[in-house]
DNA sequence: CAACAGGTTTGTA
DNA sequence: TACAAACCTGTT
């Protein structure tokens, strides 16, 4: 995908392999809202706005390097999008959410948000975490580990944790700051069994975590809408982790780009 | 009003 | 290892 970098901005010249609506709505980040026509995303304490132009997007910001990343725009989808197409499952989903990337989020931002997201909906993971952020006096800007290390379990409950406020609390304080960057050295079962410890972060959450904050593509989240999917077009089972590993001894080092298809699709009701 | 929502934890065989 | 049941909160 062809772009170009300047100071203040990313102006990217396709339309294709690049859609915010897709890309913010397919469920891998919270922190975002759409203003008119223009998106707003938040990362740690960054900030972009994506503007549509007449060859594609611009994305304003004022940390171009970290957006680069962060969009990544450097892997060419088409070439994804082209392997993935030879599944049959995956063509509707492909051409209906053709202009999904897969974000890479700071993996604190990632693991909190996740741990709230579990039996959860959007609209209200997005008010606590937006309430998250207003009780640490950032307004945008994603809470620092220690920010949310001065909080109370009821002040979570509060905020409309529910009975995830225990969850996190606990969480925060068994993750070391330093450790969860160390971890993306290990290989993804490992990195997992690591994931899975912590309070609050079972199977799906995990794996969530492992593709939006940690890039692992060789992980398959199974939530309800995934495993609808599955029940309907593979034959049934009733275990969502049997359902991940099979899935993913399908789709290989691709299932996580999969998944997002597969989920966008089915999630906006028009499989 | 019962069921469900982008699950995890805990308790019981 | 497998399967229920409980769990915050908001919407249908």
């Amino acid at each position: 995908m062809k772009y170009k970098k300047f100071d203040n901005c990313i102006e990217i010249y396709s339309k294709q392999d690049f859609n915010p609506q897709h890309i913010l709505e397919c469920g891998q980040i919270f922190s975002y809202h759409k203003d008119g026509e223009v998106y707003h995303v938040y990362s740690k304490d960054k900030h972009a706005q994506i503007e549509e132009t007449n060859e594609g997007y611009k994305i304003i910001c004022d940390d171009v390097h970290y957006f680069e990343n962060f969009f990544d725009l450097k892997t060419d989808y088409s070439k994804i999008k082209e392997k993935l197409y030879n599944f049959e499952i995956l063509q509707k989903p492909i051409q209906f959410g053709y202009g999904i990337r897969i974000l890479k989020n700071d993996i604190f931002e990632v693991i909190v948000s996740f741990i709230i997201s579990a039996n959860n909906n959007i609209k209200r993971i997005q008010k606590i975490i937006n309430a998250l952020k207003q009780k640490c006096a950032h307004g945008t800007n994603f809470p620092k580990h220690e920010e949310l290390l001065a909080l109370s379990q009821e002040d979570f409950y509060k905020l409309g944790l529910g009975y995830r406020a225990p969850q996190l609390y606990k969480a925060l304080r068994q993750i070391d700051e330093q450790q969860i960057l160390q971890w993306q050295d290990l290989p993804t079962p490992q990195l997992r069994k690591k994931l899975l410890l912590l309070s609050g972060v079972g199977p799906k959450v995990a794996d969530c975590i492992l593709l939006f904050g940690y890039s692992r593509k060789d992980v398959f989240p199974v939530d309800t809408w995934i495993n609808k999917m599955y029940n309907k077009y593979y034959s049934p089972l009733n275990n969502r982790e049997k359902i991940a590993n099979n899935l993913v001894n399908i789709f290989g080092d691709l299932s996580g780009y999969a998944q997002q298809y597969l989920f966008y699709y089915q999630r906006s009701g028009r499989e």
